[in-house]
DNA sequence: TTAACAATTAAACGATTGTTTAATTGTTAT
DNA sequence: ATAACAATTAAACAATCGTTTAATTGTTAA
């Protein structure tokens, strides 16, 4: 690729564009950020690392809705971020056992830890 | 924080609100990630942790108008991602040169390594 | 001081996202 | 079967976000 200025670093730049990931590579990357790009989204798939809950108990913990929950829950369940069961009446969430669901955790608190060091004990 | 379920988990979900970070450090967490949450602008960074460039061969590389990329760039900068600098009339950018910029640039080639091995090389 | 180029800003528009309200599905106990 | 509870789904609404177009600021060279 030619870049229309030439600022002697051409060789580096443009060799860049044929090692860099493709746009969709960028795009799973940044969907998944997505899921983690609101602040309720964060917490629940925080809580679910930490304990497994139904809904309604979810629910008291987010203080939220539970429609607004099961929105929350729907994406982070899609992704595979977490896992449900049924058991009776309700529903039990906890985070996947995988190893990508385990480096978004220590994402998170990295970041939290980075961000505000006294937010977290 | 009474829970309107018991399960017999009470004590570890109870016990989990205490030690929680709060909302305020969860929404930091999130908007860090929102701004990640955009394919050309994880591609754009992404591109400024391995090469210094001017808006006009950025928006050739990115294939993008330069009003739309001084947007995404005003973002970026303002959360400290990357800096820039003047030289005559043209401005040039590149990845900050801190433990946090650096952080996120592994998480991203992390990701994209998880998300689509053979998307890069 | 103009003219030309580089970059940013502002306003308008369309698209996406999150929450709310209401209705629906699924399960258990009477 | 029916009543009560748990969870999900659907539709409507407000808010946010990204791109476009047009105007503006900043810099250099003629």
């Amino acid at each position: 690729m030619k870049l229309p200025h030439d600022h002697g670093n051409c060789e580096c730049s443009e060799n860049l564009i044929e090692k860099m990931p493709s746009l969709e590579g960028f795009s799973i990357a940044s969907d998944i950020f997505k899921l983690l790009g609101d602040a309720n989204r964060v917490k629940l798939f925080w809580l679910l690392c930490h304990t497994e809950e139904c809904v309604t108990d979810l629910a008291a913990m987010m203080d939220m809705s539970s429609p607004a929950l099961s929105h929350h829950l729907r994406f982070l369940k899609a992704s595979g971020l977490i896992v449900s069961r049924r058991e009776g009446k309700e529903v039990f969430y906890r985070s996947a056992d995988t190893e990508f669901s385990d480096m978004l955790h220590h994402i998170i608190e990295d970041v939290v830890e980075i961000a505000c060091p006294d937010k977290f004990s």
